[in-house]
DNA sequence: TACAGATGGTTACAGGTGTAACTGTCCATT
DNA sequence: AATGGACAGTTACACCTGTAACCATCTGTA
């Protein structure tokens, strides 16, 4: 009988990622107009290059209507290039502009920055963090794409 | 140069949020019909008795519009009634009705059951999880409420 | 008493999201 | 060669969400 939504693990979980996602996201949406799906879709073409939208989307676990948005968004920012595929007239290669790698660049400087940062806050506890994370990405299999992540 | 979306601490948390929140909303999203917010509301309701809409939002972190859109639907569903506040007008008290209380008794048997298998699922993980959670619980500001977990 | 600002709660609106349906293309089987 | 199913990617639709504006009420100050 004594429950506390406070204790309670998905409620601290979504949480506590919510305090550690806004505060970074906080630093490139006023910057670069960016989203989170932008930049996640950008932050998987900057360090694997050339890839198509469904590998950004297994590499990102991002939703195939959500890539086709950042997407779209990346390339109205002229950041990102499309090319077709020799071969198969399905696919799509995408690719950063020279301007997009220097966001990227710019990115990833602040992503540095920031686990710095967090290193600093968190202290021993971002060990302990990394370790729990780890075991949830080892023994919780991922479910398939479901609505929003509220709901 | 190097980095990998997959090991930035905010994907990874928001990943791991997601996939423990959606394994649990699993389980209630079909068998009652109620979705995150309705979920939150009844938990702090159910834990902490009458509240107001106001207290319900500082106790499940929920923006104020989230709030009275979850206490409208857990009314429609007479999971909850309202009562006025003797001498200020404005509040309104909020409290589960004997068939919200039951639903609340289901449900926290089933939180209990689903903390039972995190901890058999991710073994000593969970401790180390909650150690981190609790470092950012300390360390890292709720910032104001912004748009959606998304974006 | 009067009034300006704060507060509890609701709602119109704009924007984001997944589902399902769709287009175009490929491939295996016939 | 033809055809049925799979697959890459886009889009119409319904739904959810926060912002901002709003209403009603309260409170402090003059």
């Amino acid at each position: 009988m004594d429950f506390r939504l406070e204790t309670f693990l998905p409620y601290r979980l979504n949480q506590a990622a919510e305090r550690v996602s806004q505060r970074f996201a906080a630093q490139y949406r006023g910057r670069y107009r960016m989203t989170r799906p932008e930049w996640r879709a950008l932050a998987a073409l900057g360090s694997y290059g050339r890839m198509t939208a469904t590998e950004i989307g297994a590499n990102s676990s991002m939703h195939k209507t959500k890539v086709s948005r950042a997407v779209r968004a990346l390339e109205e920012k002229r950041w990102l290039k499309r090319s077709e595929d020799e071969g198969d007239r399905r696919v799509e290669h995408l690719e950063l502009t020279p301007a997009g790698k220097r966001i990227y660049g710019e990115m990833i400087a602040l992503a540095k920055a920031y686990e710095q940062e967090m290193a600093r806050l968190l202290g021993d506890g971002l060990r302990h963090l990394e370790a729990g994370l780890a075991a949830i990405e080892a023994n919780l299999p991922m479910q398939p794409q479901r609505r929003g992540p509220e709901d």
